[in-house]
DNA sequence: CCAAAAACAAACCAATCGGTCTTTTTTAAA
DNA sequence: TTTAAAAAAGACCGATTGGTTTGTTTTTGG
């Protein structure tokens, strides 16, 4: 890894942590200087915009977030178990979240929606690969007879998505973690009651 | 209604639609005075900060989107049909949103819970009012008989609002009502299998 | 209708914004 | 170890930020 790709991923460490917290608009550049030790022209040298890094910071978080679902999930070669294991692993994410300032998806979206059609886009893009994951492990669950062969698998993962972005954003507003944890906990009742055979 | 009073009004209204859209970093004073016609002078008479102005245009956002939701609420006796009136309230909510850009309390919690404590416990406080009116539409769903009498009511209320704001999240984003329809539907169907006798 | 008071416009302020440019320092291959 | 190239520092840029101040206009109660 050359000196400049290291400089590189400091900066977009640092930045989506940054970003994550206070907002695209929020964050300055004099932010990203103070918290990566370098300057205008070193930040410059790597990045030609704000808004190029804001772009990188939020995909490296999301791949992040990504690699670490998938990192829980494959371990498991039932459905059941799969989807528990993304649930036990929300539970812990307020006290823990691997980008400080909670969900990258969650706060991204918020701000971008109806000002950045870039970094909007790129959530969509991330969306459809979480809605993506889940719908999959529920249609393996209906295939090795796991699961219902009525299961609507896009259905639940919409659901299963909503459910966690919403939990997290009020646990979020009130700093207490139960309001996720009520609708993880609606979650598995909802495997257990809609999903199993 | 004075002149002082019809100005600071016109302000706040302007404001609660701007920061709803592009939130608090992102607006900027003059934004506000291009949409209000007025001058810095003629805002700042009025107010004594541009956070000032971003509090009560939450707080007029919040009191708006809640006083909606009572006219949608209060026609009905039923337990049932008010929580149907909630729903149907939100199906349209995307298409014809009463403050431009979305829920603002949705908005507001994810750009100020890490940021702005004024701003976050003003959410927190609107939260509350929505939880309870839920919670309270279901405790009267109770007493009269019509809802199971074990029906945890605050678990309902907060498992009601997550969904609905997870699923506003995910269809902003989309810029496609599904996703919340979706979310909807799913609280319907809970009325009918973990609410009703 | 008039005068005091309130409301507003417009010029002004220092500070900060995102971004550029030149110079110095560091890296890395020969 | 030398040297060319790459990386980073730091001064600099115009524009914009939130906010103040000083006049001028408008409202409003007597």
């Amino acid at each position: 890894m050359s000196k400049a790709e290291r400089t590189r991923q400091l900066i977009i460490e640092k930045s989506a942590h940054l970003f994550n917290q206070k907002g695209y608009a929020g964050t300055s550049m004099q932010d990203i200087m103070a918290s990566t030790g370098l300057t205008k022209g070193g930040i410059y040298g790597h990045f030609e915009s704000k808004e190029e890094i804001a772009l990188q910071a939020f995909e490296y978080a999301a791949a992040h977030l990504l690699q670490l679902l998938s990192d829980n999930i494959t371990p498991h070669t039932s459905a059941t178990k799969k989807l528990e294991a993304i649930i036990s692993f929300y539970k812990t994410y307020l006290y823990a979240p691997p980008i400080q300032g909670g969900c990258p998806v969650l706060n991204t979206s918020v701000e971008a929606d109806d000002t950045n059609p870039l970094l909007r886009a790129s959530v969509v893009r991330v969306l459809n690969k979480l809605h993506k994951s889940v719908a999959n492990i529920v249609r393996q669950g209906v295939a090795q007879g796991e699961f219902k062969a009525d299961t609507d698998a896009e259905r639940f993962s919409i659901l299963f998505v909503s459910i966690i972005e919403g939990g997290m954003m009020v646990s979020k507003a009130y700093g207490e973690a139960k309001y996720l944890h009520t609708g993880l906990q609606h979650l598995k009742q909802l495997i257990e009651q809609e999903l199993k055979v």
